[in-house]
DNA sequence: CGCTAATCGAGACGGTACGTCCAGTCTTAAC
DNA sequence: GTTAAGACTGGACGTACCGTCTCGATTAGCG
């Protein structure tokens, strides 16, 4: 009914989906995003154009599936030692290391762009992506709550985001480093916050 | 030290610079950031093209400049009524309204792309506006923990980014709207901290 | 042989190459050879630059195929009336009026210019266009020969330049009138020489 | 009276005109006619645009000040040795090495495509160096005949560029090899005409 | 198992913007 | 008042990609 006769998904060519995907991958690690060309996509995995256009409206899409194709587990779960600040902790200074890692940098910072720029990829990075594993770390925290480790009245999607965001920032901006330190210390003042204790 | 001979600044048209910058503002509320184009800023301020590549590498680092030119003030500081919450919730509630303006969106939110994109600018706007305002966050705690308000263990830049960022993240990716409610919980949260209080 | 992958001609669209042609000769005629940019005739044609940068190495060539184009005849035959003389001014004086005509100066003057510049479009318009005009004086000097009208030792070749060349070179440098006076006495002093003759 | 004022050639200097015609020589003789810019120019000569401007009306002019400057002697006289073709074929085949000369040939051709484009250097041209060659010719044309050895009704200035132009026609197209064979022809068939002679 | 319609690789097309070069004008400071 | 220097507006250069469009040549699913 729509006057573009939609394409037959079902005739989709597999080979020639996973060759763009890898494609992309390999072009925006090399190259960055704003110099990944479709045209480039399609000379190096051996694909007409129209191929892309066919089945992505935007490089930004391209992108965005070449990099959910191989991380769609959904954000996974948090370790539970019964101690939230060690568990945090933990998991933060693997995820340190993984973004001072520069092959990995690049797709993802490409990803930031396009969906800066996009909202439709905005919206499908956020739910596929980030969204899973900041519902990890507010699960982790629910948890903790439950067994009576976290104030009852805290919200732990927002002590989710207090935590992830400023590591977000820091990398996003290259603001300041991103180092074990940063992470241990954001995990402490969240649970501790600012307000003076009583001995 | 360049082996392009620079262009001698004493002889630069003030007009030229002034028109630039407010066309590439214009603009990029017209249009978006990936739609602004070096010709078209020329044309919208009557420049030749030249004159924007004698003294810009690229339009992220004219957009810089453009937005930069009235903000000059270098963040400014926070209110002191003595209660810090209610200094912090007052502040981030005007922000809120802010950046819930279209008109002020646009512009920013290219400044957020062209910095991703392109470390130099990145290094600058960081320096020239988003530290300062993070510090006039920072001071007004610190401000707080000399009157005893805020523990003084926890640490007044870190505290600042906690804040501003889960602000920041939400504005970018749209993932969540930015409300009063919002900000108001997150400084909240983060002078009680996770950790349950005897009462 | 070439390191750029040749475009395939059988793709070609005739209807750009049309128009490209008759926009290139338009032009030329309304501003001269050296106004007449790349540019200007991609959009009075209504086609892309790079479909002229794909198929033409130089407005030159552009100018010269777009000429060659409608007077591909190979420059015909002298009328042959058993006089050479006569012959030879009438045909003469046709081409005088012809190059007296602004109209047909610019594109002509054009391709000169065109020339001089590059050797390419000298050797082309040289074998399409002034080679068969050439050949064509030549070979009714011949007939002249064979008819005992002209010297056996005579070089009709020769001869033909002899007569042509004066009138191009006056018509290029615009150094003196063309006129039918002028061709008349070239014609007469071609066959009689200069050297006295004992009647 | 002229709404420029004019400039005032008294206070001119000669420093730079030296300089800036030396400098175009030697850019068109490296470069080709296209290829030479004012800037260019001004830049190798040490000298600002604005000099050049001042002086000369287009780069063409200031070639042919260029080029006239060292060849001000207006054309010379031809040899005279009482047999006309002896001196012609002598004077010719000198001038076949001349125009075989690369290190000669790229200031010449330049001038011929400022000449073709630009009328005003068409008219300084011809009148600064090309008629003072022809007239060179004719003169020794007129003294042959006024010694009998040439037809008293032949016109020596038409008989000058019956000889010359096929000569230049085959330098400036490159159509065909500059040899002394063909000088020689050249004369021999020029004083003989086509008619055939009764033994 | 062959038919037929959609997808495929390829790439020409009309366009837009790129970043560079130069034209020709204007301004400044040195002489 | 001319000069060297060079910033300015303007515009064409030749290149790179965009997104659309046509081409055969596969190639799949249905008959």
């Amino acid at each position: 009914m729509a006057n573009k006769t939609a394409p037959d998904a079902t005739r989709r060519s597999q080979r020639s989906r996973q060759a763009i995907c890898e494609a992309a991958l390999a072009l925006v690690g090399e190259t960055g995003y704003d110099k990944l060309t479709i045209e480039g996509i399609a000379a190096r995995a051996g694909v007409g154009k129209q191929t892309i256009y066919r089945w992505w409206p935007s490089k930004g899409a391209v992108l965005l599936d070449a990099f959910t194709e191989g991380v769609q587990d959904g954000g996974g779960t948090l370790p539970d030692t019964g101690d939230l600040a060690t568990d945090l902790k933990a998991v933060l200074r693997a995820t340190v290391d993984e973004f001072n890692d520069p092959a990995f940098q690049a797709p993802y910072r490409a990803l930031y762009v396009a969906m800066v720029n996009d909202s439709e990829v905005s919206a499908g990075f956020t739910s596929k992506v980030l969204e899973p594993g900041t519902r990890a770390y507010a699960d982790r925290i629910r948890a903790a709550q439950e067994a009576g480790e976290v104030d009852p009245d805290a919200d732990p999607e927002l002590a989710a985001e207090m935590i992830l965001s400023p590591f977000a920032q820091r990398w996003l901006l290259r603001s300041r480093p991103l180092t074990h330190a940063f992470t241990d210390r954001l995990v402490d003042q969240a649970l501790a916050g600012l307000r003076p204790r009583r001995a």
